[in-house]
DNA sequence: TGAGTCACATACCGTTGGTACGTACTCAGA
DNA sequence: TCTGAGTACGTACCAACGGTATGTGACTCA
């Protein structure tokens, strides 16, 4: 599945860019990552040794601590990959929607779909925080599949002519992508993942329902600063 | 602060229940525990040695062998210790509340300290989920904090006078619990924490008030087989 | 052409979780 | 009182692991 260290004959016209030993080596690079994306996805973090990983990609240790300075690192450059890989696949599902609550119902829906994807439950959801700790697995989710919830809850929140402020926007962002995160790995576990994605979308979708309510009423999203204005004590 | 191997003075009366050797054992084992909780909570599971956990309680690694089947099973008996004691804070933050929509801004409240105490975080949401596996991790949350939501939303929907299926209540406590997890999360690692949570707890009251509106309106919650009536494609 | 660098390979190390086995102690029953 | 079984550990050890130090050949470029 992966080359690498072989003999390259050696090519004496057109040295173009790269160089051919960068782009060599950047090809043992890959290889790499992609045998731990492999192994980590199947096996789990914990009971993936680098051995396995080098005696995959058909290289030995030397060659992964020259690329990489450890197990953790190579890890997180898996967790990119996959990350990356969902976001893109999301922001596919989101393409040629325009309404906001339609384009929230279709980011749900490929959301749902990633979440059932072995690699991303098992990297990013079971061994990322543990592995990456939860600071710089925050980090990375915010600038890749939060980040593209965050736009998303942002159209329907503006949409329904709320003024809101940055922190209160991140908050219900928070909400939401815990709720859905929570409820695909429930659908993922599931015994009949479609139907509990149906349900899953429909519980959203109800209360995604609520707040168009409260939209169309008029209600104000609340905020901290006014908050001492018309709360009952709570 | 835990005791260990020392000698035993001989008391010849009142040998009591239950037995000098199996109380001692006992108290071997929750001193494992505890130095075990402790150490996980402050470096997490991948950092502490069984030799820093032994020498901690003062006593060998026969001892801990011998009360448990391995550094798993240990972390095993943290992580219920500490769910056990978040599931009794949550309760006894619920006591008191009738209504079930204050019940619920209590049980969130709750939910929130817990979520802020780090061996929480650390060993239950941190490690948990790649300790134990997806699946185990599941196991423990419904018999723990999950069962309690799941109680506090059964009570908040009925309020709403709606009949639902178990199943549709699994899927809406799932979302809340989801939720509550990761905007919880959001909170402890916040830098003003008191703040994000009260924008959480206003965030998630918004919401609540959209179903609630809902409910007013006599909105009826959707199920899968009757899905195809009067949905409104968009 | 030779010095330097890159991209690895090889050999090795300390620590770790786990195991095998020994031992002191208790206690029920002969 | 003796004994044998069982309990509750301690001691010694092991294989596997992540990581490091060092070597080396291919390649580049002044």
């Amino acid at each position: 599945m992966t080359n690498a260290s072989k003999l390259i004959p050696k090519v004496p016209g057109v040295p173009r860019v790269p160089s051919r030993r960068a782009q060599f080596s950047s090809s043992t690079k890959r290889a790499l990552v992609e045998v731990a994306e492999e192994l980590f996805a199947e096996q789990g973090y914990p009971a993936t040794s680098l051995d396995q990983i080098v005696a995959g990609a058909e290289v030995t240790k030397g060659a992964l601590y020259h690329h990489f300075s450890g197990k953790q690192a190579l890890f997180e450059a898996v967790f990119e990959r996959i990350e990356n890989e969902a976001r893109k696949s999301i922001q596919a599902g989101l393409k040629g929607e325009r309404d906001p609550w339609r384009k929230a119902q279709a980011g749900l829906r490929a959301f749902l779909d990633v979440v059932q994807e072995p690699g991303y439950r098992r990297v990013v959801i079971q061994d990322g925080p543990s592995v990456l700790g939860y600071e710089r697995f925050r980090e990375h989710e915010e600038r890749s599949t939060f980040a593209t919830v965050v736009e998303i809850v942002r159209a329907v929140l503006t949409a329904g002519e709320w003024d809101l402020d940055e922190e209160m926007l991140q908050t219900f962002t928070r909400i939401f992508f815990g709720a859905m995160s929570s409820a695909g790995e429930s659908v993922a576990s599931s015994d009949d993942p479609a139907t509990a994605a149906v349900r899953v979308e429909m519980a959203i979708g109800f209360i995604l329902a609520g707040l168009q309510s409260l939209a169309d009423a008029g209600v104000p999203i609340p905020a901290p600063q006014d908050a001492d204005t018309g709360t009952d004590e709570g």
